[in-house]
DNA sequence: GATCCGATTGTTACCGGTAACATGATGCTG
DNA sequence: CAGCATCATGTTACCGGTAACAATCGGATC
């Protein structure tokens, strides 16, 4: 006879994984004492569950996750709406969220949105409910996807991310830190007639960005000189601007995001205005690049990864019936480079 | 007694969705009845398949995923294995092979994988396991992503995407068509001496482009006056030129993506050179943001939406037992903008 | 050494599908 | 109208876990 901790079965005839009971068959045990050493049970006679241990070793046991979720009718995987995931904040906001997921033992399954599309909007939540998931995650939130997400009535916990939008909650840190500290450098800089180039409207992220604009100027007692939208691109930065062309009346433009700064940028030294010479411009994001524009772009710096890893912290609270710590939705932080200088005491059109 | 095509019976007692067994009782027919008529089968009286109809509608009924894999062995899940998705190529990649997942039905599942901590890649590689995958799929390859990979010894299809490394297939069409064109645009305009900007080394699609780089010079004769290696970022091509300061002996960069040429741009300028005028700078990848950099730049633009649509189709045909298309690897195609120009006859420093 | 009790271990049922086989109903033939 | 092939539908088992309950085992007690 073998000794104990010796079990001699190859993994198992067909080549598929061994299971809880082929491992109670090679230890000589029933596969609840398999199962219950999983589970961390106590009370397994030190002999037995020697020869357990070696039986799970030899067989290179992995529990079946699918089986499992079957039984227990919960399983850990979060499902993660999202379109447009090439863009930066939704993308940063899908790794810290996919981080923080796997820290917590779940992983991220990403359904891509095609908005505009109702059949396939519908089809995809379709999809979503047929996956049992342990909760859903709208990684960017826009007007559309709430709605649908709303009228889908998911039975699970669903959680929809971005910025806090202002109308919902309280004032966001981004309204509280971000926008007055980035108008306070404007404004010591000389500055006093801003151009806001907003983000879609049907993002909440950018009404809540353009009425922490307003907000931060009215407290100043500051004067907008006009707010365009934009779609987030750098193209729509750049037409905006060209758009406005020498009717443009403002020493500074604040972007809704860097990407929109930088088209600003280049539609302004097309127009042989020079930055930060002749106009101020300022972004939010803070996307790597935005170091290494031409200027390097003042900024508003936001925690993408942060708000991702937030809200996986949020739905797993709410998955797990725990009160949702206080969600720490990352500062804002004021990156200030080159893109913003003090305002030419003279006009800069004649 | 009701009409047959009315079957009145509430969701469920519990919230619980809908199982055949429901839709079984309340059509008064077996379950297999049910299954058959999901699985579309044709010998159905209609009398019967009425009343199925009806109660599949009346309960709202849709599959549990969870236990269909379980019986049948097989998900309709792919695990997708990245890190970095915040990057452009990445997270470019990962949105088509999410929606061309979709497409055939198929959801993928984000595995962030944390190299430089080998427990971390482990542990990553073990959950792969547990999550009984359709097929597995690395987004980007890093060499050691590569190697771990392929100790692990999955037992399900495995699929290495990102950029065909030349070094194990034929000529991919980036080699065949992307660089040529860019060197010859730039021999066109009188360039005859370059600095390639390198991706790190561990990256295969790093290493594909430079040796790409290489052989179009080679091919024409030309002269590579270096190569200094990044890291992808911005950040380290501008470090990459500024380090190289008065001893950059080239009338070009060819850097290996859009970023570092954007920091090489920068760095050239604080040292008071104009781009293109005194010296000229390429890219890769056509990143969004790159038409609108100062100057916007002249680049190779790469379909990552269409390399993650054929990685997946790739893995699909695998799993299928297919023979895999012909993998129709995007074109690469020059995008010339005004970041490269006619080489200057004198040397841009005396 | 019989009795009893708790510590260990084993049995059975179930999750919601699929697969294989069994049975009842129908229809055609002679 | 019996006899049998065929069609339609029902039964049972199984996937790999978990949960609840049942049945041993061992040691202490008397």
């Amino acid at each position: 006879m073998a000794s104990p901790t010796t079990v001699d079965v190859s993994p198992r005839d067909d080549g598929k994984p061994a299971t809880i009971y082929d491992v109670a068959k090679a230890a000589g045990v029933s596969h609840q004492t398999v199962a219950r050493y999983l589970r961390g049970y106590q009370g397994i006679r030190p002999a037995t569950r020697e020869r357990v241990v070696a039986a799970l070793e030899e067989l290179d046991y992995r529990p079946n996750l699918t089986a499992r979720s079957l039984t227990t009718g919960r399983s850990h995987r979060i499902g993660a709406l999202t379109h447009e995931i090439d863009k930066h904040g939704p993308s940063n906001i899908a790794q810290g969220a996919a981080a923080a997921a796997r820290r917590a033992g779940y992983v991220l399954d990403i359904f891509t949105l095609d908005m505009g599309d109702p059949g396939s909007i519908r089809d995809t939540l379709d999809l979503l409910r047929q996956h049992d998931l342990a909760g859903i995650l709208a990684l960017t939130s826009t007007d559309e996807m709430s709605a649908a997400i709303e009228a889908a009535r998911f039975t699970v916990p669903v959680y929809l991310g971005g910025e806090p939008d202002d109308t919902a909650t309280e004032h966001s840190e981004l309204t509280g830190v971000g926008f007055p500290a980035l108008v306070d450098h404007l404004a010591e800089l000389g500055h006093s007639s801003f151009l806001h180039v907003a983000g879609p409207a049907t993002w909440p992220a950018a009404r809540n960005r353009t009425q922490a604009y307003q907000e931060a100027l009215a407290a100043r007692g500051l004067h907008s000189a006009g707010i365009v939208a934009g779609d987030w691109t750098a193209r729509s930065g750049h037409d905006a601007v060209a758009a406005l062309g020498p009717h443009l009346d403002a020493s500074a433009i604040v972007a809704a995001n860097d990407q929109m700064a930088l088209g600003a940028m280049l539609a302004l030294r097309r127009q042989g205005l020079d930055v930060p010479r002749d106009i101020s411009v300022t972004g939010v994001d803070d996307i790597p690049d935005a170091a290494y524009f031409a200027p390097p772009l003042t900024t508003l710096r936001i925690d993408f990864a942060a708000q991702g890893r937030d809200i996986v912290g949020a739905l797993l609270a709410q998955i797990d019936g725990r009160q949702p710590e206080r969600s720490v939705t990352p500062h804002s932080e004021l990156v200030v480079r080159e893109s913003t200088g003090r305002a030419r005491a003279d006009t800069p059109r004649p």
